[in-house]
DNA sequence: ATCATAGTCGTCTCCCTGACGATAAACACT
DNA sequence: AGTGTTTATCGTCAGGGAGACGACTATGAT
């Protein structure tokens, strides 16, 4: 027995990306420039059409590939590819969200690596990495003096949304690994937790505590002074996904 | 200018409720028996479609109240009302979840204190509280000898999701106290954490750990003996909504 | 050679937790 | 009235983890 379609109200379906990486020394957000109305010229976040026949983290997944070039970690295989990590973050569907229709947004979050440059359907200049905390700033300028409106939609909501959820997650996750390259020294990875938590720790204190916990990180024996200084270990991300007990956020 | 229709799929959108209780020392959830196809006379969540007009939480909300009769807790008016916790909890979209069309559900966790009866449209046979490890369990019987059948579309996925949420979100907020009435003992929020986590806790350390965190609980000046035993004080919930440090689950 | 930089190992103290003894105040029996 | 049971509440003690910070190591830059 067919569905009566008059019984429910239609609805446009999209998923929104917030894209975040480590880039020198703060945490950045994938963000596109809108080449149609509404909102046309302003920045947003990459998204799209959730297609008829596709699952939404597989939508997710396919935005996520069109705008970096990354695939997606898998979370069977742990810990070996280059792909970015990628997780449902929440879905805004106010009325009037979009002044067109009604559309319902599924949004995710994928953190990555630091990547070369983004691309966003090949077109350089209408994609780049920005400062979350630049592209959550009302009323101000950029570095390059452009005015940064505040994004489209409401996807500061959003982003701040997804800031928020990878701040906190990086606490008793061992998601911090998703921001680093597949090898990577305990420096690097004490500066992700700096840029994304936004303070200063302690490199001994945190030395002890990410080397203390078992399965969290692995040596691979090799050594790297790309940093300078003293050379220092190399390290895969292990088998552990839960920090137990967790990375302590300083206070304020 | 109107946007073009055909540029998208056309999505049903819904709101689905895992409402979750203390009854009787375990956790339970509100079910719902299905009248109509597919699933019919099978046990599922509480949900329908969003309206036009409607908000996603509004949605949830309403359909919270057509379903209790609870009206949701402001979070800006602290703990006051006898309204219940309402929080977005993730959205499912297989295409294939929902066999006549392709259905978003946006799923929403509600926590309430222990209620006298369900209602589900005035009709009572068709609502009941079920312990979760009950309605999660596959091919097994009631305590009524009514077989249990798995839980109608994704709805064992949902409200799994629901349940591993409310366990985790407890330990590091004082969202517990929302299962509770406006005055309880420490004694029965103790217990409130003993049903949810399914493991007993030493009275004692529990009582040191919540009346020596700050803001966590107000003593009203009241004491009962509703529990028997000794009088107990009764404390209302205070303005902390974070816990930190945590309150640790047991090992396993 | 000296300095700057980054990494790594230790130490000390404080606080929180788990384990558990002891006491207090109600009720239900006899 | 006394005794047992139940629940609440306070105290004590040992161990683990975190913050603060000293000390030493191994590179490259000047």
């Amino acid at each position: 027995m067919p569905y009566d379609p008059s019984a429910f109200p239609p609805f446009a379906v999209t998923v929104d990306l917030v894209v975040l990486t480590v880039r020198r020394h703060s945490l950045c957000a994938l963000a596109v420039r809108r080449g149609e109305s509404p909102f046309q010229g302003r920045w947003a976040l990459p998204g799209g059409f959730v297609r008829a026949d596709e699952d939404l983290a597989q939508a997710a997944a396919r935005e996520l590939a069109e705008e970096t070039g990354l695939s997606v970690h898998d979370p069977a295989a742990p810990a070996q590819d280059n792909g970015a990590h990628l997780e449902q973050l929440a879905t805004y569907g106010d009325p009037g969200r979009d002044p067109r229709m009604r559309v319902v947004s599924v949004a995710h979050l994928a953190l990555a690596p630091d990547l070369p440059a983004p691309r966003a359907g090949g077109d350089a200049s209408n994609a780049r990495w920005a400062p979350v905390e630049e592209l959550l700033r009302q009323d101000d300028y950029g570095r390059d003096g452009e005015p940064v409106a505040p994004l489209a939609f409401d996807h500061a909501r959003i982003l701040s949304d997804g800031v928020e959820r990878a701040r906190s997650k990086i606490e008793y996750s061992s998601l911090a690994t998703a921001f680093c390259p597949p090898e990577f020294t305990v420096g690097e990875l004490r500066r992700v937790y700096e840029a994304v938590w936004g303070v200063a720790l302690d490199p001994r204190n945190f030395h002890r505590k990410v080397t203390g916990t078992p399965g969290f990180l692995v040596p691979t024996g090799g050594t790297t002074t790309r940093q300078g200084g003293r050379p220092a270990q190399l390290f895969r991300a292990g088998g552990a996904t839960l920090l137990n007990p967790p990375m302590l956020r300083p206070e304020v």
